[in-house]
Order: C-alpha cells, then sequence, then structure tokens
DNA sequence: GGGCCTTTATGATTGGAGTCATAAATGGGG
DNA sequence: CCCCATTTATGACTCCAATCATAAAGGCCC
C-alpha cells in the first residue's frame, strides 16, 4: 500500500532524511503525521524494560507505517527505528484524514492494508503462543519468501540476521542459530557459507 | 462497533440463531457474510493440530466479526464459535461493501474498529514474546477491566474461567492457577471463594 | 441433601529454551 | 591483504513452564 508521492506532495507532504538506527517516533508518542517509505526501509518495534525488541513489522519502500493514530486519536503504538539510511514522506494527520475522505478508493486501499497485517497478526499470535522454535522460524521465512520482503528473487536468499529472526520470533539468537542449523540438517533449509542461507521449495 | 440494526435489515440482513458451542464459520473457510452479535456471545479462536484453542477475540453482544475476508477477499482468518446460545445478524458481503461505500461514516467506524484490535494485537504480542505468566496475566486482566468486557461492574469479578485465561495467554490451566494463587498472595489480584475473584485497583 | 460434572488446586517430574562463556567465521574498510 | 566489528557457532548449566497424576471444592439439577 502506497499513496502516489505527486498526489501527497500536492497536499502538502514533506521528504525527511533519516540515518541508520536513527528513531523517527516513539511507542506512546504523540501522533501527527502519516509516514510512508520513500527509500530504504524502517523496522516498526515493541521494546521492553531490558531494552530487547519485538520486531512488530519490516516496513519497505512504498509502504506506510504510523497510521493506527491517525484513526482513533491515540498513540504510536510502536517505536519505529530506520534499519539503514532512509528516505521518508510525511503528511499531516488533518491533510491526511481529508485526502481520504475526498478519494474513497485510498481509504479502502487502507483498509485492505489494516486487514492484511491483521492475519499476519493472527499468525504471529498462534505461532508464538503454540509452536516450537523450529515451527515458528520456518513459518517466519515462509511469510517473508511469500511476500518477497528482504529476499533476492533469483539467489532466494533471504537477508534476515538472525538476531533479526529471534527478533521477530521471540527467541533468542543461539535458539535461532541452533534451531536452523536443525532445520537444515533435516533438509528443510539450505545455509552456505554460514551467513548465507535460503528456503526450501 | 455496530451497525444498527434497522439499518441492517433494509439491507437485507437476516437473523440466526447458534447455540452453545456450535460453529459459526471455519479458520479458511470462504467468506460470504458480515457478522454481528446481537444477544450472547462469541469466542473467535485459532486451533492448532492438537486441538488447542487460542482465544483471539471474545465478541460481545453489539460488536462484530469476520470481517476480515470482505475487504481483501481471503479467507476467515479464525474460527468463530458461540460462547452460549447466541443470537447473529448476518449481511451478505457485496450487500455490507456497498453499505460502507454509502455510508463513509461506517467505513471510518470499521476503520477505527480495525485500528483498536490492532492494539490490542500488539499488547498481545509483546506479552507472548518477552513476559512471564503472572505479567501475562495481569495484563491480559487489567485489559478486560478497562474495556469493561466479561466484568461486573458492582462487584469488579472478570466472569473468566481459568482455562480461558489460559487460552488467551497461550498458557496451560495448571500454571494460570499457580500464578494467580501467586499474585493473590502478593495482593495483586483478590480470589474469594476460590471461582470468584477480581482485580485490585 | 445426595449425585454428578465442571472448575480449581497441588505435588512430582521432565524437557527444552534461556543464560553465560568462549570461539570461529565472515565481510567491509583502510 | 590485514584488521576489526559484526555475525554465527557451540558447549555447559540453570530454571521454569509443561506434563502427568490425583484430589478437593463449587455449582446445579432432581
Amino acid at each position: 500500500m502506497m499513496i502516489d508521492i505527486d498526489l501527497l506532495l500536492t497536499w502538502g507532504a514533506t521528504y525527511k532524511k533519516v540515518q541508520h538506527d536513527e528513531i523517527i517516533f516513539h511507542e506512546g508518542g504523540c501522533a501527527n503525521f502519516y509516514y510512508q517509505v520513500v527509500s530504504g526501509s524502517v523496522r516498526w518495534v515493541s521494546i521492553n524494560e531490558e531494552g530487547r525488541e519485538f520486531i512488530q513489522l519490516m516496513v519497505e519502500k512504498g509502504e506506510s507505517f504510523g497510521e493506527l493514530p491517525l484513526f482513533d486519536d491515540g498513540c504510536y503504538a510502536a517505536t519505529a527505528i530506520a534499519e539503514e539510511d532512509t528516505v521518508i514522506i510525511r503528511l499531516h494527520k488533518s491533510n491526511f484524514l481529508q485526502l481520504l475522505k475526498d478519494n474513497p478508493d485510498i481509504h479502502f486501499a487502507f483498509t485492505r492494508l489494516l486487514t492484511e497485517r491483521m492475519r499476519f497478526k493472527f499468525l504471529t499470535i498462534r505461532e508464538l503462543a503454540y509452536y516450537s522454535p523450529e515451527h515458528r522460524i520456518r513459518t517466519l521465512l515462509t511469510y517473508f519468501r511469500k511476500h518477497h520482503k528482504h529476499t533476492c528473487p533469483v539467489c532466494h536468499q533471504i537477508k534476515l540476521t538472525r538476531q533479526q529472526i529471534a527478533d521477530m520470533t521471540g527467541l533468542r539468537v543461539e535458539t535461532v542459530i541452533r534451531a536452523m542449523r536443525h532445520l537444515h540438517d533435516k533438509g528443510e533449509l539450505v545455509i552456505e557459507k554460514g551467513k548465507v542461507y535460503s528456503l526450501e521449495k
């Protein structure tokens, strides 16, 4: 889901550059903007008291983020951090809402986006609640392959570190490494040169 | 979130009675209807291979459920089961979508509903990923108290069995019982006559 | 009140992910 | 090509929730 950049600009949107690991907004913060990634990527994380991150969503080029509070006047549900040097475009809340009112099709597209993300949440919760580390990892990687996120379509390499996988499955790095080794031994996963791995089938 | 019943009826909605534990629709099933609870309550669950349920959402009188596939042409993300003898009202998908197009305010209300539920999902995932049984239970009960669901406003009793709490936190009954006893011992919870319990503050 | 089913309670044991420590491999930059 | 930060790898040990078994308490209908 993305809104045409030219359309956003006519509504007064502005570009912003953020560097690697820079925080775009904090969980609980007051929401004033609609955000969209122009280039680069953003991770949307919940952080607990000990500083551990759970990656709720990876937002890539052309995708929107931080929309929740725009609809219900609440605050940001998680913290947005640039995964790399990234360019974002942002639009003031009031303008965004008016834009949606003027363009019902865009509003419907947003509803669809929320719906898709909700499905992913259902899946994630199911995995966290009842499945083993191996199962969680397999499900996550399959999902990423399907949605062509962080994956190279030619070599099937999935560009996620073990730490990132851990932060998306609620596991520890060591557990992810061990579980992936085991999946590799069972032939369900291909790991080459340590860091490079691709999912079978 | 609920749509006015008279309005639904003018669009051709029909009532349906379902008995306790009757399945309304299955996860993965093809979606044809918008649903709303008229009286009673419905649990919306993910079921794994061993038959264990995770309660994704408790849907009470006046609330809608099963809307996800209406927006993205997918299938039901979970299974809906009547928690008690329940009356539901349902409207064909095509009529529902036209109703939304004709009433932008209702569409906005739905977006807000999705937003609220998404926030709850963020919270749930965070708890499942990183917190202890006691913390999960406390957070869940606090949430239920706030949203006046399954709670008696006079006596502060929360009408959930230990099994239901277990099915909403990904724990086993025994663990829930032990953790709640411990919370009671620490004074964070009041348990009377075994089954009756209320949350402090 | 007695019978019966559901829910709550508690103890003993086990398995598996977390934790900590340490080392090896990888890759980018000068 | 070598250096150094990051990422991956592996072993030993701990701890806590799941599991299994069994019992007690509540609620409800006849």
